[in-house]
DNA sequence: CTTATATATGAATATATATTAAAATATTCA
DNA sequence: TGAATATTTTAATATATATTCATATATAAG
């Protein structure tokens, strides 16, 4: 028999809550929809391929903070920044997303 | 084989960004947790089952936004409105930062 | 009808976030 | 060295969010 009840503690629950209020912006998440299919991605190939209007400026403060509140991971090579995923186990949250009917 | 390819539209992408801002709070993840296993139940109880200290107020400030933006649904009892989760698939969400390695 | 209880609402404030434009940094290459 | 390119940083502004307190509404009970 499987227990359905969960016990975050608080710190968990501050924890997770900074991951998706990370994520909860639809160009953060189009971001790690196109790095699921293509990382590691520089900043402008991802500028490129995200379906609106983009700034490069725009999209480097977007990164920036994926990357600082530890979503996103980077690596310089020459001129170019490429960001990757941090924990590809995150992308499991469009699973999630995909079987849900409130979407 | 199965494609890693994703392509939700952008209207897809802002009412999933919009689900996921709507519970990325520790107050509001914790009532999700708490309605898992009790719901429906009243304000007051959810805010006696909150591991924080618990205005009734600012619960009834959560459970609304919560309600507006399709999270939660109510339903009228006397003087008790009892709340509970609109459609618990996504509860699911919860399975997903178990496995993540992030939090 | 009056009181007590449960919940919601509105206003005030503080804080966080998103967007844009301009300027700064770093790297490559001529 | 100096120009071109890629990205970041800073500042300004607009907008959204969370919290608290005071007040309002609705229902039930006496």
């Amino acid at each position: 028999m499987k227990s359905t009840k969960r016990q975050f503690s608080v710190l968990k629950l501050q924890q997770v809550a900074k991951i998706l209020k990370t994520i909860s912006h639809p160009v953060k998440l189009e971001i790690l929809e196109v790095l699921e299919s293509n990382e590691p991605l520089d900043v402008s190939s991802i500028c490129n391929k995200i379906g609106i209007n983009c700034e490069i400026s725009m999209m480097s403060h977007h990164l920036s903070k994926m990357k600082d509140n530890g979503v996103l991971v980077s690596e310089k090579k020459g001129k170019q920044v490429f960001y990757k995923i941090a924990d590809r186990q995150l992308l499991s949250i469009f699973d999630c997303m995909e079987g849900c009917d409130l979407f």
